[in-house]
DNA sequence: GGTATAATGATATATCGTTACATTTCCTGC
DNA sequence: GCAGGAAATGTAACGATATATCATTATACC
């Protein structure tokens, strides 16, 4: 027996190890046009263009490392260039800023209340965004004691993800 | 009435506005002895007076303003210096990366199992390391739900600190 | 004292992100 | 179509953050 998901009812945050790539990219693009209809903004050749890209990797990935695998009309594009796409895409929640990495993903749901959630595995650098209603809660607990009030926040988690965890090993 | 804590057996993790600075230091440099005692290192004189910079603030403060404000034998140091010192102190668990700030705090509390919360508020910077065993529990929540296997997590919360925030309104 | 290890000093360089300004593209109203 | 204006891009230079390398000095231990 396999160590698969024993709740299908909740599924893992984590890309299924093969999966149907190409559909995950158009969602995603196609999720991106929504957005940009509803906010006003225009979802340009350039910002199309990394957003496939993060969204064909599910791992952070470095604004200069998106600058080295970049074709723009047969040159290499400026670091501004990513940067700016990176900050429409991010302001539209389209992208998440892994800020312990310097290095950026596509966001894999719909923004939640200013507050998200990154698991990192350390070994192979897949990345998952699971729903983070319990950090949620638990900000707001630790708000209501100390008399902060919460604004947004980030709860970035490093460790091993499901594949590359010990299959049976429970250590 | 003023808006101070309601329990106090859980006391606000934010510094008093007026406190007894020297004693704060003090105590924190106390403490890094200790640590370096039990840990093999050395406190030695740059260290140590990072260390105390950090401590002196109440806030998160970057490399290269360490460096500025530095005077180590009449000489600015380079910022190697800095970094060197820092990453003993994180190290030694000392001293926390604020990533999302690229910025630097001393530890106000013992080291907890691999995960820190900080509160930094918007406003005025101060920050606070509450306990963050609502959040330990949030994760490991998380991770089971989705066979991650956690291994360190940081969650930084931005907001505004009970100075900073309107003193009565409910808003 | 002699030796191994830890820490520092000094210089250069890599990596990450932004400023400034000119130019082009696209939408809108005519 | 086409002028006007806002949004987006192109280009170059720069600023901020962090590390590499190697020679030198301090410290601990025998």
């Amino acid at each position: 027996m396999k160590p698969s998901s024993p709740t299908p009812s909740e599924p893992s945050p984590f890309p299924a190890r093969r999966h149907d790539h190409d559909a995950c990219i158009a969602d995603g693009l196609a999720r991106a046009e929504a957005v940009c209809r509803e906010r006003g903004g225009r979802l340009t050749e350039n910002r199309r263009a990394v957003l496939g890209l993060l969204l064909a990797e599910h791992r952070p990935v470095g604004a200069y490392e998106i600058v080295e695998r970049f074709d723009w009309k047969r040159r290499k594009p400026a670091p501004v260039q990513i940067y700016r796409a990176l900050s429409f895409l991010e302001a539209a929640g389209l992208v998440h800023r892994i800020a312990s990495r310097n290095a950026y993903v596509a966001c894999s749901g719909p923004k939640e209340e200013h507050g998200t959630v990154f698991l990192v595995c350390r070994d192979c650098g897949t990345f998952a965004e699971p729903s983070g209603a319990a950090v949620g809660l638990a900000v707001r607990g630790l708000a209501a004691a100390s008399g902060f009030e919460p604004h947004s926040h980030a709860l970035e988690v490093t460790g091993r993800c499901p594949d590359c965890r010990p299959a049976g090993g429970g250590c």
